[in-house]
RNA sequence: GGUGGGUUACUCAAGUGGCCAACGAGGGCGGAUUGUAAAUCCGCUGACUACGUCUUCGAAGGUUCGAAUCCUUCACCCACCA
């Protein structure tokens, strides 16, 4: 029982830390029910989840499954330092309207997931607002340059002479208080808050309390293009919010080496099923269009249901397979005579007329299914189908 | 506080008075092929009803017939020293 709990807990982990620890909550908690807490810390500049995060909180919707209580810590405090990820240092200044707004819009999402009576969502500001100079003071006693700069991140900022802000030290410690002020059991992160998570127990030591929280990483999702992590700034996400029909196409368009990176991470098919199906495709007993369909209509259904995901397959396949036009498609109205390239701009197919008349001389533009190449053509009334490219279509009415 | 180096388009990075709307690479977009995969080949990649015009090389001034390039001031970044 707690073998094969302890099982699905490690699956697709990156890296654990004391694990022993873990299965001790484990025991106690099939030997008279007591739960245990597992942190993770959200950030509330960006209010869009994406699958990348949904990694995180699978894993914590399985410790729920297994006694966890899981404290949703929301990082409203260290956001206005920014976590040291390499990137801009600056970061705008979230209004407490603003965070609202976002917690909102997140937990919305973070609960089709989680399981909202065993969530307590905490935000660091109560209690990191407080601690004050002396405090922090203290906190940062704990830990030294040297130490600090050991941290991959900024060592390799340091060696390439990208600027390091000194708030930006003070990042790893704030997160670690959290844990000291939460006294977590666990703490999940991705692999890239290593230190964080670290700092953590070293902290809960440092200022006393009697056991240190394990620390789980889980591997981070490399977005749509399979190099970088995914995010909404970098734009290779799926977001859980989007349309069946888009989630559905993003999962398909994603190479098929990565595929198994996101039926290992996203599925919750078992690991040894997937063992099979890799089998099955190198093989080819399976053709590799099919196990990726599968996968994308498994993650369409897990944020939508299994009916819509069915239509945005059947979508899919008209569209792309039978070469035919959308079913629904952004619908614009235009003057009579306009001229098709500000036409193309008006729609938001184009940026601008003059990436569309080098899209119409390459032949990457079409009214009613038909190639354009007269860059000159005034559109006269009537009902038009405008596309670009493969995956670009507008409707327009012309009057 | 001192000394030196730097800031070019989405990113990296050439260019040190006219041949610069700015080499090259990556990325992106489009075409062919295909499974909206990979790989490959080709084209495009500042804006503008457009063989011309306008705006861009950290910012503002200046020198010049002409400036990304030279000068001045400012801002920001980095390294070393203190």
């Amino acid at each position: 029982m707690i073998k094969e709990a302890l099982e699905e807990i490690s699956r697709g982990t990156a890296e654990i830390i004391d694990i022993e620890a873990i299965e001790k909550l484990l025991i106690k908690y099939y030997e008279d029910g007591t739960t245990y807490t597992v942190k993770a810390g959200f950030d509330p500049t960006a209010p869009d989840l994406h699958l990348g995060h949904t990694v995180l909180l699978q894993k914590l919707a399985i410790f729920q499954k297994f006694g966890g209580r899981v404290q949703f810590l929301i990082g409203d405090f260290t956001a206005m330092i920014g976590d040291p990820t390499g990137k801009s240092a600056t970061r705008k200044v979230l209004t407490k309207d603003d965070i609202i707004k976002n917690i909102t819009s997140y937990t919305k999402q973070a609960f089709k997931i989680l399981d909202e009576n065993k969530t307590t969502i905490v935000y660091n500001n109560d209690w990191l607002e407080k601690l004050g100079a002396g405090g922090m003071l203290q906190l940062a006693s704990n830990l030294t340059v040297a130490r600090m700069l050991e941290r991959d991140d900024f060592s390799k900022r340091y060696a390439s002479n990208t600027p390091i802000a000194v708030s930006e030290f003070i990042y790893p410690l704030l997160q670690g208080y959290d844990s000291v002020h939460l006294e977590s059991d666990i703490e999940i992160g991705g692999t890239d808050q290593k230190f964080n998570l670290l700092m953590g127990r070293q902290l809960q030591k440092a200022y006393g309390l009697k056991k240190q929280q394990a620390v789980m990483m889980m591997p981070i999702l490399e977005g749509l293009d399979g190099v970088q992590k995914m995010s909404k700034s970098l734009g290779n996400y799926i977001g859980v919010t989007e349309e069946p029909k888009n989630i559905y196409g993003k999962v398909l368009s994603i190479s098929d080496d990565l595929m198994w990176r996101y039926y290992e991470l996203l599925s919750e098919k078992s690991l040894s099923d997937i063992e099979q199906l890799k089998k099955d495709v190198s093989t080819r007993t399976v053709h590799p269009k099919i196990a990726k369909e599968n996968l994308a209509l498994e993650i369409t259904t897990r944020f939508h249901n299994e009916e819509l995901a069915k239509l945005a397959k059947e979508e899919f396949n008209s569209v792309f397979k039978g070469k035919n036009i959308p079913t629904d498609m952004a619908e614009f109205e235009m003057q009579d005579g306009i001229w098709i390239c500000q036409a193309l701009v008006d729609a938001k197919l184009e940026p601008s007329t003059s990436q569309a008349r080098r899209d119409i001389k390459q032949n990457a533009v079409s009214i009613d299914q038909k190639k354009i190449n007269d860059e000159k053509l005034n559109l006269e009334a009537g009902e038009y189908i405008l596309q670009v490219g493969k995956k670009r279509f507008a409707k327009v009415k012309v009057k």
